[in-house]
DNA sequence: CCTGTGGCCGTAACCGGTTACATAAGTGGC
DNA sequence: GCCACTTATGTAACCGGTTACGGCCACAGG
């Protein structure tokens, strides 16, 4: 690029009074396709130190207003931006939160992101995202990867195993815990998953069901754990009387599907279903269809999350505030993270029965 | 924070010899929760300089094998993770990857992201999430915020406000457009939406439709526009004598609803209705149930997108590997980023038709 | 007129890495 | 025995910001 017109921007030459011109280092305007301005292109542009450029763009007090205004106006015209990286590295702050997540799948996943991502940028704080795809020891890594360039993490493992190796990790930056089992050492937000169990109970008890089973989640997983648990406590305490009937599936519509079918095959009557997400209770409402058994005049049908399809399928259902449980985990993170927050403890979110036709016709 | 251990902030002490030995600044062991090892801790540590130390744990090629083993040795024993701020720094690379979407909803958006993942977590990079809260100026804000701390940008810009914006923003880092209306000036990924409108006509006027009208998207969204115009140049093409019908809604199952009782109440006959996506056409089929319209036998209705629902209840759709857009995204802006990629050139996905109960019986 | 004070600004150290270049030791060939 | 060359390691200059500290100047009080 050979002499392009250098006339506008060749004032720095008022500071080295003579020699030989520095080959006009970094002097394109800001139109150009050149390397992005750094604050000693501002500086030089303005006839400033970099210290008062600095001062003048991160709003210190102790800036003469009219400086503020040539510097603000010069680095609108360079088109500066503030190197991140540079900023992350003397202020060892990175306005960026980590969000570790099981399993980047439907409706839970982009309500809690879109929760997360609310509460952070009202914060002025950016999220870096990772997948542990479901393996146990991605969940470390995707953490040790992120460490230095966030300010916090949350980490949402509701496999034990994952949560296991989670408790064993030294931490060196702020953490919140959602949806995992271990409320002592860190900050967490939970589902009250027993509560909601007890809510699905109390409802199909009060429906007329006398037979009710459980179609529960995987062993290793939190909720689905929590979830029989309480359905087991609600039973024992308010129908004492019925036998328990468990069976597990893995949160797919199919596992409903196939466990209603084995049940009617082994001649187990039932007369409300009790399932522990919304998939499964679609898969079983599905079956029961199909096998000419009305619901809810002969068997009722209640799930837990309050996905979309329930809405259609107008099936009964626990609605939990997924977007609510991502926003509270960020803000209580970026309490951590100012130092304005208490000890470690545990917030629950309540689910709230949402009643459909499933139960009620 | 209180009375935090004041020893660690007198990092001036080590310039000036003070004598008194600098009392072993940070010798804890992995396990403390003390502030974390750098790179100079692992050199002291091991003996050796800080250059061999970054040789060795980059894996270059002149470093001895025993020195690089001692070196990896002692970095496992002090927990050592480089600080990605003072790399990004230094190499002017951050292996971060800037996702700016325009909203965070539905099945969508989880499916993107985890095409995206996937394709990014491969090359070892991360994503960092902006939402543009469907504000047009929000997405410029987003995009400078993120210049400096990423290495690329996958931009999702389907109105056009937002491209317009777009286009006149000057671009200091590669940048990958997806779903926008501008394939010129930069690389681009598209849903093929005109073929994907063609095959909805072609799939009613064989089903025996002859009366199609069309559900549009919002005027100013890029897949509802291409898809209104694939629709009225394939009725062009294909049925010249009909007429062309088409009300324009805003993608929700309300504007469907809506626009089929507006369709009856004006007297307007139709068999076959081609909605700009799934929820409108779940909208639709909704409406046309409750007034009593057997379909497909008096109307076929087929939508745009194959969202979970669409399978549930049956819904004819055009299928969009969602997630292998999300994914391309990524490897061509890593094409990009790697300087592999050649001159800008936009990629289209093509929409694969899912015949289902709506349409046939 | 001298000195204290406060506002404004510049100098330079520092954050924690990477890497060009210098240095030192070992190797082979003549 | 000397030189050229390779290999292994150290030194120090960056990358682009932030900020402690000190200097300069205007102005007020004595």
């Amino acid at each position: 690029m050979p002499h392009c017109n250098g006339s506008d921007h060749t004032r720095e030459s008022a500071t080295h009074p003579v020699t030989a011109e520095p080959a006009t280092h970094n002097s394109q305007t800001a139109s150009g396709r050149s390397e992005p301005a750094t604050i000693r292109d501002v500086a030089r542009s303005a006839n400033l130190s970099i210290a008062s450029v600095s001062r003048a763009l991160n709003g210190h007090a102790n800036v003469n207003p009219a400086t503020r205004a040539r510097i603000v106006a010069v680095a609108a015209e360079l088109g500066y931006v503030p190197n991140a990286a540079a900023r992350s590295l003397s202020t060892a702050r990175t306005h960026a939160i980590g969000v570790v997540l099981p399993d980047f799948h439907g409706e839970f996943f982009s309500e809690l992101m879109r929760g997360m991502d609310r509460a952070a940028s009202a914060h002025g704080y950016q999220l870096l995202l990772s997948n542990t795809h479901s393996d146990n020891t991605m969940a470390t890594h995707a953490i040790t990867a992120m460490l230095g360039r966030v300010d916090g993490l949350v980490v949402m493992a509701p496999s034990f195993a994952t949560a296991k190796l989670l408790r064993n990790m030294p931490v060196r930056v702020p953490m919140v815990l959602a949806n995992t089992g271990d409320g002592t050492a860190h900050h967490s937000i939970r589902i009250d998953n027993r509560l909601g169990a007890n809510s699905a109970v109390v409802h199909l008890l009060e429906q007329g069901c006398r037979r009710i089973v459980h179609i529960g989640g995987p062993a290793d997983n939190i909720d689905g754990h929590e979830r029989r648990e309480g359905f087991a406590a609600a039973m024992r305490a308010l129908a004492p009387t019925q036998s328990i009937v468990v069976r597990d599936g893995e949160f797919q519509d199919s596992c409903g599907d196939r466990i209603v079918r084995e049940l009617l095959d082994q001649g187990i009557e039932f007369d409300g279903i009790f399932a522990a997400n919304d998939m499964m209770a679609l898969g079983a409402l599905h079956a029961l269809r199909e096998c000419g058994i009305d619901v809810p005049g002969e068997v009722a049908v209640i799930g837990f999350d309050d996905i979309p399809l329930a809405h259609y399928l107008a099936l009964t259902t626990l609605r939990v505030d997924v977007a609510g449980v991502g926003g509270r985990a960020i803000d209580r993170l970026i309490a951590e993270i100012s130092g304005t927050a208490g000890l470690p403890s545990t917030e629950a979110i309540l689910p709230e029965l949402v009643i459909r036709g499933s139960t009620r016709s």
